[in-house]
DNA sequence: GAAACAATACCACTTTTGGGCGGGGGAGGA
DNA sequence: TCCTCCCCCGCCCAAAAGTGGTATTGTTTC
């Protein structure tokens, strides 16, 4: 049984290509396609869509508005991103609202219905060039985790704190003394070069210990 | 010209395997492979390797560590994990240590050699389950900045306390008094809807308040 | 078997924190 | 104009946080 699929693309011919496209395959049946996305609630209602193909610069609200709306309210109808955009803020901010893949609009007929499939799989396609921006992001975000020599239960310790626990509450969690905590919240500080617990919150943050 | 490879796996068996498929394609051509990364560096100088076939679990030096390694002396040479585990960890740790690329063993020898050619045009290939696990962690990751209503004064006294300050320290920043200071953040406390400084910091770096 | 370390506990002590209550001056909107 | 909000300052007080020292038990490591 073919999937059943929506087009929004405000570009009249490409719309009509993409229909000619991906109507042909056994697997997809474009159900209907338009040029904007602001009755996609109804759309998806009368047309039992369970794939979207969604361009994002369109006329009265733009695709990534649309993904959030869609997905507010099916949230297991798939969504793919179409478009020509590939800067940082429209893939990051698609991939946030929901969406469950990203293409760029040069993708070749044949890996656009590939992607379509890998989707209703349960993957996450993307274009090369949006993959690479992907991994980018992850490698300029997060500082390493350098674990800093922490022992298990001081670790625990420190979650604990991370959490707005008190040393008393903390004692009482790990059934210990008051005194037992205060001891490695110590040799905790000393390990994380800090004076205070806030700064060692902070630090253990940033740096994904917890 | 076919691209220099060479391949990281525990695994005879596996390794040969690697071996033979890959330097059937015209595009690729194994230069060697290795039953753990210890001596990464030496292999890629002796080889003048361009991509690199990585599993993660070996003996001595976990994949992990050797595209970390590898990286900090070669960033330019393509590194691609190739791996059973697909837990968030390992995936997440990988792309950070400065992986192109993220594949599952269970992947199809034609999917392999096609992922192999996207990353040596700069793309970064990932098997459907990472590039899953991969949306998710944006979508769960970034808690959105709700600001909290917190004044511009409220918000430089939280970012000193966040950065390790005593009530003290930050009294004599602003040039007010300790006082003050206190009355600022028990109101800071109560914006955040939280009960003392480390859980006000915690929340304040989630929320990317600082 | 010694040395090192993790984890536990107690004591004494100082400083910091956080909550409560009060009040004043200035800017901006109903 | 009055009201609200931001920012500022003060005092009191109890609880919590943080520092120092000492010591015991078990495990691991050399």
């Amino acid at each position: 049984m073919p999937h059943k699929l929506i087009i929004f693309e405000d570009n009249a011919r490409l719309r009509q290509s993409l229909e000619l496209l991906l109507n042909d395959e056994k697997t997809f049946r474009v159900m209907a396609s338009y040029p904007d996305c602001r009755n996609a609630i109804e759309a998806i209602e009368e047309t039992a869509a369970e794939l979207i193909v969604m361009d994002i610069d369109m006329p009265g609200m733009n695709g990534v508005e649309g993904v959030k709306m869609i997905k507010s309210t099916y949230p297991d109808v798939k969504v793919v991103m179409h478009t020509v955009f590939d800067d940082d803020t429209r893939i990051f901010d698609s991939i946030c609202a929901g969406a469950d893949g990203y293409l760029l609009k040069n993708t070749s007929p044949l890996q656009l219905i590939r992607s379509l499939e890998e989707v209703m799989e349960g993957g996450a396609p993307m274009s090369p060039f949006v993959a690479q921006k992907v991994f980018q992001h992850f490698r300029t975000q997060p500082i390493l985790n350098d674990d800093f020599n922490l022992t298990p239960r001081e670790k625990e310790v420190l979650e604990l704190l991370v959490k707005g626990n008190s040393y008393k509450m903390i004692a009482n969690t790990c059934s210990v003394s008051i005194d037992t905590v205060k001891r490695h919240l110590q040799n905790i500080y000393h390990k994380l070069h800090v004076n205070c617990g806030t700064e060692a919150v902070a630090k253990a943050i940033r740096h994904r210990i917890v």
